[in-house]
DNA sequence: TACCTTTTGAGAGTTACTATCAAAAGGTAG
DNA sequence: CTACCTTTTGATAGTAACTCTCAAAAGGTA
């Protein structure tokens, strides 16, 4: 359920750790779909979880983070840094994202859908992924940069980011509003779209 | 109930209302300047607008309100509404920030640049307004669609409304790092950019 | 003046989050 | 196994952003 964690479970108190961490989400994932994510308190997850309020605070900072902390974005980069540094920077995300969907296993992907789903439907929640998305343009931008080997502030490149940014949003809203749709392949179609210089 | 609508304020009640809630800004614009936003409480807003902490949630929802409850957004978009149909929606949009900003009093003008610096400078506010900014974007989505004369759930439209937020958004960004640019005339180069497709 | 509506302040309550600190559990050396 | 050190935990107390309720005050009207 709880998919990607630490590959190698070293000493006894990382298992614990991780077991409590995936224990505390699961728990709380499970809360927020019976009675909704407003409605549920952290005290109630602690109480799920067996846990004191103050351990849960100790996993996550807030509240929200149960449901942002989210590792799609690390691994997208990593793909993106692997692709070929000749590759057009959107045609390379693209390929990033199809990569890092096409090898985590399918249980990790319902997860995410399920992150998705109700990232979006919380208004709370959505403003910050909307940050964290910004976030990682700014990640993105340095990268192009690098593979361009340009400055990280050259304003072309910042744009361009900004732009892939806003498509991703765009896309993020539109799946807001038909939740039936799969985020991934709206994504690939707006980056497209992008790449292809955005035809009305 | 008096009848009619009242766009203008008429009465002694709706002055002393305008009157309260300028206070209530003023004073939370000046104490956050002094001593930070977030070390800043509502409490002591209250105290110093000389008014209930209870009258304070009465005019601003929260407390992130009083920054980012702005009339920038609507203005621009009536201006864009105002743009000849055959216009290209970048440039009818570079057109309408242009416009809203020679119009409006330079007090306010800076007013909204102190807003928006700490806006950028507080990631509580931050998240908020890349949200605001996301809602005018789906705002422009339609409007555009209306130009057009397509559905404003266009698939095309839609992203190149994202794009256009998406560059918004990294002017933000880069006018967070350097407090010094000029906002407005950044966000017209990043249009200019979008126009221009986007050129590495 | 009398009356009705809107606005206000006071008070109590909820909840996310922070700080501190002693107890418990995990891990290690002798 | 014992003694010891480090990490993790829970209890407690506190702060501050809200929310709700209700009666008093002020604005407006007949």
């Amino acid at each position: 359920m709880s998919g990607a964690d630490d590959p190698r479970p070293c000493g006894l108190r990382e298992r614990k750790k991780a077991r409590t961490r995936a224990a505390i989400r699961q728990h709380a994932l499970r809360l927020f779909r019976e009675q909704g994510y407003s409605a549920t308190t952290v005290e109630q997850i602690a109480e799920a979880a067996e846990v004191s309020p103050s351990t849960f605070f100790r996993y996550f900072p807030t509240k929200e983070d149960v449901v942002l902390q989210d590792d799609f974005d690390i691994i997208a980069v990593e793909k993106f840094e692997a692709q070929p540094a000749a590759m057009h920077p959107v045609a390379a995300l693209r390929a990033s994202i199809r990569e890092a969907l096409a090898e985590a296993p399918p249980d990790q992907i319902e997860q995410w859908r399920e992150l998705n789903r109700l990232t979006l439907s919380v208004p709370e929640l959505r403003s910050r992924a909307l940050d964290a998305f910004v976030e990682s343009a700014a990640l993105l931008a340095d990268v192009v940069a690098k593979r361009t080997g340009r400055n990280p502030t050259d304003f072309a490149i910042r744009t361009l980011a900004g732009a892939v940014v806003g498509v991703g949003m765009s896309v993020m809203m539109m799946a807001a509003d038909d939740p039936l749709a799969d985020v991934m392949a709206l994504m690939d179609a707006g980056l497209a779209h992008l790449e292809a210089g955005l035809p009305l």
